[in-house]
DNA sequence: TATGAAATTCCCTAAAC
DNA sequence: GTTTAGGGAATTTCATA
């Protein structure tokens, strides 16, 4: 999916920084903001969506929310089978309670990053996910009791900004 | 911030879970996906911003994106001092490159999630972050070589959903 | 092949009920 | 909560460099 080039230049790259922060300001903002008509800037907000490099997701505030259960857990499999892993990623695309799951180099395969509603439910999901399949040799869970930074900002630059001083 | 509670109903549920998959529908498509009047869906969900529980942002696909280094790092911190904590987590904040950051229970104080364009800006990255400013007594790193699932979903009732079979 | 300006349509927003 | 009406934004069309 998505394995297109999409060449991108300097206004794309303001863009799409000031979309992740924000994607709710109007196409006039965006463009008052990085020198270009409204038209233009739609035109290229239609484009990354057409290739699927961006969408746009209501985020909540955690801490907004009572009695959410934040967990992180590194997963170890059992074998490095092709078999296994495709069926573990799938298990975790699918199950809600997983916001994030991160393919890993080294002593822990993954790492996942799980929601609930209590410890209870998280203990359930855990037992589901990782033990009732069988294919996880190892898991260590870490709860989370404050959430500091929550965000998906990614850069589109190959380099870093460069900075006044280093 | 945000120490309001805010009792949500049924219709609030249905829409913060629509909203949090996808956050471009018109107020027509999410009122007719509820059963509710589109001026009714819109004076909900200004009460969901001016209460800080929700915002909305742009996702990109890392996939989609030439170039981009995701790392998980864990941190232990010198000592339990409330300063050097809420020092840390400023800096967390105020990075760029800090997409998110949990305090953990156990062993490791944090984990951190960094993104960069490549290993070697990853490693500056740390080097400012983690060893500059001499609070952090241990951390480790561990690169992302696939990211299998990318969100960060709430649940936003107390319970999980029923299901047919336990 | 990109742009910006104008016209149209549709949606958001704030009334009144 | 819904229906209504008005202003504003998104989208399309068009002329242009």
């Amino acid at each position: 999916m998505a394995a297109t080039p999409l060449t991108l230049d300097e206004f794309d790259h303001r863009l799409l920084d000031l979309m992740q922060r924000d994607a709710s300001r109007t196409l006039t903002s965006l463009g008052d903001a990085v020198g270009l008509s409204p038209s233009a800037v739609q035109r290229r907000i239609t484009r990354y969506r057409r290739h699927g490099l961006l969408r746009e997701v209501a985020v909540l505030d955690p801490n907004a929310l009572p009695a959410t259960t934040l967990a992180t857990v590194w997963v170890a499999m059992e074998r490095d089978t092709l078999r296994l892993h495709t069926a573990f990623r799938a298990r975790m695309r699918a199950a809600t309670e997983v916001q994030q799951c991160y393919a890993l180099a080294g002593e822990w395969d993954y790492l996942v990053i799980l929601v609930a509603s209590s410890v209870a439910h998280y203990r359930e999901v855990a037992e589901r996910l990782f033990v009732d399949e069988g294919n996880v040799r190892r898991y260590e869970t870490r709860l989370v009791f404050d959430t500091v930074k929550l965000g998906l900002n990614l850069p589109t630059r190959q380099s870093p900004r460069r900075r006044r001083k280093a």
